[in-house]
DNA sequence: ATTAATAATGATAATTAATACCACTTTATA
DNA sequence: TATAAAGTGGTATTAATTATCATTATTAAT
């Protein structure tokens, strides 16, 4: 965590930009929530608590400028508000989001499922990719499973449960 | 395209809903601009032209209407506006985008590119898939391409140029 | 055909996410 | 210290979308 929050003032550093308190109480808030995909009003309420100075205005400049150093990418799931979710550190692409259409819980996937569709994107359409963003809709494990909770192979082999909102 | 429309026409009917001179206007509008990605406001200032009459408000309705039945995707290339998209008939799956950071197009790929990556999803996580949403940001092949215009072999082989705004 | 119920519309108000603005404070530089 | 630059907080503003409501059009019943 303190390491993390070290090498993310070095990243601001590196581009003449200072770990301000107010943009280092938005980091925590950030790292403690990582596995969330928090919106710009959740942050702000979630830094307040810690930091009850702090003005919406700041919280959105940081996460704007956050988004800019690409420490966090910002994502719309289609419900009018952006989110900001932590790139992970090390990550060659931006992760994968599976968002239940019954429950509104968004896992994730790391995995790069991606790679060969990239190649096949940059060469029949000579198109240079920065970014991407993949969203699937649909039933999650958990509903799907809804009543008969036992049968251990319905379970996914990787999980990782996440709320929108 | 009246063909097109009279299947509209059908799929409202069977859902107990009318195809209204509103309605029908808002339709052809989509329909006339196939291979834009129009915001509600843009649409309705293209039905204005040839409906005055309409409100700001039914064109909203009438998108929703249309998203409710499949007829239209919603989606936001995270600039702040959902846009609308026609959803091709016949089409297993909506399709991907490329939108470009230099100069804002956005090009459309019909190929259904995510086959393989569905199936291992479904599997490895258990998720029963509905509806996706893939976009990939980059460099178009004209901003690449500016300066140089002849070399065919970056033209891209497939096409199908569209404008964000 | 007349009437009653229902659906749809248009104008506008309300909501809400995001940005703009500006006076004030903090930090860096000379 | 003086001076400039960067950052902040409160609030006004903008802009997309939704809610409200009186009016109009359509359908169903009598
Ligand atoms: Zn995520
Ligand atoms: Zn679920
Ligand atoms: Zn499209
Ligand atoms: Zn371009």
């Amino acid at each position: 965590m303190e390491q993390r929050i070290d090498r993310i003032k070095n990243q601001l550093h590196s581009k003449s930009y200072k770990l301000t308190p107010q943009r280092e109480a938005t980091v925590r808030v950030l790292l403690e929530n990582e596995e969330d995909h928090l919106s710009a009003e959740d942050v702000y309420l979630l830094v307040k608590e810690k930091a009850p100075e702090i003005g919406l205005a700041t919280v959105y400049r940081t996460l704007e400028l956050l988004n800019e150093l690409e420490i966090v990418d910002k994502i719309n799931f289609g419900d009018g508000v952006s989110r900001y979710d932590l790139r992970k550190e090390g990550a060659a692409h931006f992760h994968h989001h599976l968002v239940c259409i019954e429950c509104g819980t968004v896992d994730e996937i790391q995995d790069d499922l991606l790679g060969e569709v990239e190649k096949v994107v940059e060469k029949d359409w000579n198109f240079k990719i920065k970014d991407h963003r993949l969203t699937f809709h649909g039933v999650c494990h958990r509903c799907q499973n809804a009543g008969e909770e036992s049968e251990a192979e319905k379970k996914p082999k990787k999980r990782n449960q996440v709320k929108v909102r």
